[in-house]
DNA sequence: TAACATTACTACAACGTTTGCGTGTTGATA
DNA sequence: TATCAACACGCAAACGTTGTAGTAATGTTA
């Protein structure tokens, strides 16, 4: 196996120490320009450059951050990926991913596979089973560790680290309130079960733009969807066929809130089998602005989250505490940032 | 800065020298039992974990791999992505993502940033700004300093490496082929510029379906978009617009074969819009199975690319060829490995 | 009982860097 | 000509591991 050019390499053809060579890549004064000239000559011809294993081990930082997501094949996790790279390569740090694939044990494994010494902090979006399970055994080790953590999307109160997530119940109610506004006065909700909390908060958020409007909820006019498998397709029959009980039971429905994109793509094409026109007898507001949202028909009304500004700001958080750390400056207390949503209005609604 | 617990620590504390715990906690014949027991009990209790990167710089290797793409906002890469952490981890590697985002320079960073012995190997997919430059320097050095490559999806026969691709004008070729048994006798192509090679390629297959038919190939049918910005808004206008024209112009176009989904999607929108019945006026098929193909109304029959399958290959060429490296074994000539297509039929076509 | 084997360890070098400190060689000053 | 900077460089330790070679203290054999 070759042997990429090292220092010692260097300094043996050019016949002075590891140490001058050092010195002189970096223009240390102790150098004479004539050695430095002559050694920059060298390097370059035999085009050396540093071992960033050796540098990490000796600064004891990697510069590489790691992140860990439920699902890489999701519009909202890759824009967030997208946001994390950007402003991490702006401050020369590289990006490790790891998938949990919604697997409480994937995400042990990933974590403990990283801590060693592979990154110098984590963001992290909690995978479904470990929320089920509310086992955070291996995010509080990591912070025993000491090794900054921040949390996105998907957070829990219990684990005491930085946090990036959208106003969900906020969100939520202005996509709810919007629907009022435009005449909606039956409104369904599809969400999911109370154990993720962007579900959970979401539905919060349907209930409180009810009760501002004085509107009493209907209790069937709420689907907790079992999403494992979410974007698997034989999940979606059972989505569908839910969706069209509910629109039989309850015809005069005329609003539809989704917690996510798909839920209400799914639901839109449901409705408009059935003979519903959308917007006009039917509208439908979704949750996080990917792909489908722009491209069904009718285009479909969302709740933007800005994933990749949150991807931005989670790694802002961290590379703050990372200084922090290897710095040795005082620990500053948890953050939670809140990044704003916005409504885009679309086809599907009024 | 806390720091995380050592060999040196754990033999301090026990009074033995670092060898003597390196080679119990490995069970080493070595060390009497009595030893390995209490230094094992000792380092659980400190929570012992080796260090990677002190693991990496004595082994020359790092288990990592970097894969590096146009974009991760894009269902088709997340797909090979997925692939690949799922080869790499039963590996017992980890993956670290770089993106391009189609910027020749940007690919050059990140190629350098990890070539620097952060990974010990590299799969990619080109940059469309490299594809027009033809500027593979970077690629050539990367070989020349025998730090393993494999490309995916978008290749060039210049660089000498292992290879994975779809066979993009079979799969060209099987998608009109099949609109042409169908019934479709006008069939339109939207593809992008040649420098693309997929585009190029695919477009090829498009014409020898022709030919195979002995239908004449009309100019004004092949539609070759400049995909700068090809998920940006803006770009969406003026494709909309120019098959909005091709419609016009030709009004008896009955089949369309796009060689992405997103394309597939606008024109289905716009014939839709001026009247166009899909399946039965007009049927459309696009290529890349992802989410819009899916979800369009009507569903989008396409060519799928199988994305997990060509990221797993790769990874496995990948690694096959650091094991060939590490171990030095005799090199291998290049390969390249030709991931079948599959028509997905849905509900664009009869 | 001398020679040797076995056991259970320790020392050391190496992986590729960086950096504080030591040192030999100049030339200038007193 | 002894003294002293200034200059230009080398040495060695450190980061955390692993593995080879060396070494005491036993036990075994002829």
């Amino acid at each position: 196996m070759k042997k990429r050019t090292t220092l010692k390499q260097l300094a043996r053809e050019l016949d002075v120490s590891i140490s001058t060579v050092s010195k002189a890549l970096k223009n240390s004064p102790e150098i004479s320009q004539d050695t430095i000239d002559r050694v920059k000559a060298f390097a370059k011809l035999l085009n050396y450059r540093p071992n960033n294993i050796a540098l990490s081990l000796k600064n004891r930082k990697t510069k590489t951050i790691g992140i860990i997501i439920p699902d890489i094949v999701h519009h909202f996790f890759t824009k967030v990926i997208k946001g994390v790279e950007k402003y991490a390569n702006s401050k020369g740090y590289n990006v490790i991913v790891g998938l949990s694939n919604e697997s409480f044990s994937n995400e042990v494994i990933n974590m403990e596979m990283l801590a060693n010494g592979s990154i110098d902090g984590f963001i992290i979006s909690m995978a479904r089973e470990t929320m089920q399970r509310q086992d955070y055994q291996h995010y509080t080790e990591t912070l025993n560790e000491e090794i900054p953590l921040v949390m996105f999307d998907r957070v829990v109160a219990e684990i005491p680290c930085d946090k990036v997530t959208v106003d969900d119940t906020k969100g939520a109610e202005i996509a709810v309130d919007a629907l009022i506004n435009k005449g909606a006065t039956k409104i369904a909700i599809l969400t999911t079960k109370d154990y993720v909390s962007v579900g959970r908060l979401r539905t919060k958020g349907y209930l409180e733009a009810l009760k501002k409007h004085e509107i009493n909820p209907i209790p069937n006019l709420i689907l907790k969807i079992d999403d494992e498998l979410l974007y698997e397709d034989d999940h979606l029959d059972v989505l569908e066929k839910q969706v069209r009980e509910l629109l039989i039971i309850h015809p005069d429905v005329n609003g539809i809130f989704a917690v996510n994109e798909l839920y209400a793509i799914v639901a839109m094409k449901v409705a408009k089998e059935m003979g519903y026109k959308i917007p006009n007898d039917l509208q439908v507001i979704g949750f996080t602005d990917g792909m489908l949202s722009k491209h069904a028909t009718p285009t479909l009304s969302t709740v933007s989250q800005h994933g990749e500004s949150m991807g931005a700001k989670a790694a802002e958080l961290l590379i703050q505490r990372i200084d922090e750390r290897v710095n040795d400056l005082p620990k500053e207390p948890s953050k939670t940032v809140i990044i704003s949503t916005n409504l885009i209005q679309r086809g599907s609604t009024k």
